[in-house]
DNA sequence: CGCAGTATTGCAATAATTTGCAATAAGAGG
DNA sequence: CCTCTTATTGCAAATTATTGCAATACTGCG
């Protein structure tokens, strides 16, 4: 089995200083970590642990679950629950977003950075509490499905 | 084996409701739903799946699963993620509660309904997006542990 | 209270996830 | 560039989670 090689024409961009987090924290950098950032990076949306399973090449599930657990942890990813299952996804601490999920139709819709920031500072004010930008999923009822009278 | 027996001592309270809610929908009301409820209710905490399957008695794996996706679906509980982890957790809709966990001393601080209230109202506003009362999980560094600075 | 209809359960087979351990390779230092 | 150290990987076994299907038991109705 040949055996996977650093850098190879790999699409993650580097502007997201990917490498310079993991190797400050003292952390290894691995074609086996790259490919998983690539895949979700490439695919531009949320997977699960066993959709990216299915998706690496060369690679032993074992180290797909064990790396996701890992990325997490270092804040590379957000792990997030959806209709109780687990999904993963890029953390781009440059550019956090949450999400409200209409319950009816589905459809997402992203909160402003300027509404979130309220809330934000609220936690601030009132807990002295400094949160996290990474993604929050709120689930609720949409304006065009009646989000008023639910 | 002996047959599981319906409302045998249980511990759930019914000024939750929960029958109601079941029986309204047109679902069933099950020794095996109520017996995870109970289990939720008594230990007062958070429980992941497999921590409720091995607590359960007389009950087959795969009923807890199907159950506890299921009550996620009709909203008796929530699922949770918490450090790439699924909890479950009672739902209960009169008693909303919203957490701010801290990464570095792990204490769960919780969101006064009024904080919550605001924002949910900046949402309703804003979007006409009407959230759910259910349970988030805000991560942060508290105060304690130096929320200013981080 | 008993019966019919159908959601729900248990069981067994399958798939997904985790774990221990030996082998490998990233990164630091010569 | 080579060597050393140790984090990380792959493999295989063990555990946990999911699925199909026949059997069971909630509920509504007579």
């Amino acid at each position: 089995m040949p055996r996977l090689e650093l850098n190879k024409s790999l699409h993650v961009p580097e502007t997201w200083g990917y490498q310079q987090r993991l190797r400050r924290a003292g952390h290894r950098i691995t074609p086996q970590r790259e490919q998983i950032l690539e895949l979700l990076h490439c695919s531009g949306k949320r997977q699960s642990a066993t959709e990216l399973c299915a998706q690496t090449r060369g690679m032993n599930p074992a180290t797909v679950y064990r790396n996701l657990a890992f990325l997490v942890q270092v804040k590379l990813l957000n792990a997030i629950e959806i209709e109780g299952e687990l999904f993963y996804e890029l953390n781009n601490p440059n550019a956090p977003h949450h999400h409200l999920i209409c319950r009816r139709c589905g459809r997402e819709q992203e909160i402003s950075a300027h509404v979130a920031a309220g809330f934000l500072a609220e936690l601030q004010r009132t807990y002295g509490f400094q949160a996290e930008p990474n993604h929050w999923v709120i689930y609720g009822v949409c304006e065009a499905c009646g989000g008023q009278s639910a």
